[in-house]
DNA sequence: TATTGTTATACTCTATAACTATA
DNA sequence: TATAGTTATAGAGTATAACAATA
């Protein structure tokens, strides 16, 4: 059996029995430990969670409302206040009423935030560019195409 | 630019001025964050947060120590303790003391951790399955070969 | 002295339930 | 009545600091 989510040393190698699909997933979930493994790091320099990062990487290009992003990040309303609380409070983003629905309320970034954004993504690329670097400009092509194809599929 | 940490629907859409390697970033990006979303549902419907579940796949063929536990997953010692407190209270897992150094304790996992788990990776494989079988058998493979080449090159 | 693991403490993340205001 | 958002509360995840036991 593969090593499903992790790569950690075996005590005793195990017989090479997985099926062929097992591999690709055992790969894609290790990929992604690792991915997410860089975005925590970059998070916690930053004092970010994953899911705080993943917010501002949202309001890069949005302006969504509170029940937008609980549904998309599938997190409880409630959860969202205190998230977004505590980001305000830092000075990344900012509320404001909705001019459509007086129930409504929309988050964006504010300029700090947005200097902030473009710094992690920036370090992001650094970070995992040597991973990405193992291949060759038409292998790097071709891994993007196969992942796009995976994630346009999801109802993209 | 791109879409990053999201997949979100974009209010206006944005001029396509990212580069090649950006392009293969938030894909892989994107990628971790299906997968983890499906990780984390499985977990959730097991009572079983992101971290339990991943100690539970590592346990699956091995029995590390709790600083080596710690070590790999990237946290503190003190974090551990809590983390496998609360899963051998649940009967999946235990804990037994080492018999090469008086100091160091083993973790594992009982029967009925072992069972959970086998389960789990079956309901993780068909929850990817879906999203993996959009690709044919041979793409598939050429998928997990420029991921593993990817993962063995990080100290694999 | 250094390492292994636990305890105590504090803060963040998350969900559930109850509430207010608007549609 | 239904939806958007907040508040209150509780449990889990996490880190830091201090500690006991062993190497």
């Amino acid at each position: 059996m593969s090593s499903w989510v992790s790569k950690m040393a075996k005590a005793k190698p195990s017989k090479q029995s997985a099926a062929q699909s097992d591999g690709l997933l055992d790969a894609l979930v290790q990929a992604s430990f690792v991915t997410m493994a860089v975005l925590n790091k970059i998070g916690a320099e930053n004092d970010l969670s994953l899911t705080q990062l993943r917010v501002c990487g949202i309001l890069r290009d949005r302006r969504p409302r509170m029940a937008g992003l609980a549904a998309h990040l599938g997190l409880e309303k409630s959860t969202m206040t205190g998230l977004i609380d505590r980001a305000e409070k830092r000075g990344l983003l900012a509320r404001a009423p909705s001019a459509e629905d007086g129930r409504a309320t929309e988050v964006f970034l504010t300029n700090e935030g947005m200097k902030l954004v473009e710094r992690l993504y920036l370090q992001l690329k650094q970070e995992l560019s040597p991973v990405m670097d193992v291949l060759d400009s038409s292998e790097q092509r071709q891994l993007q195409q196969l992942l796009r194809r995976m994630l346009d599929s999801q109802e993209g």
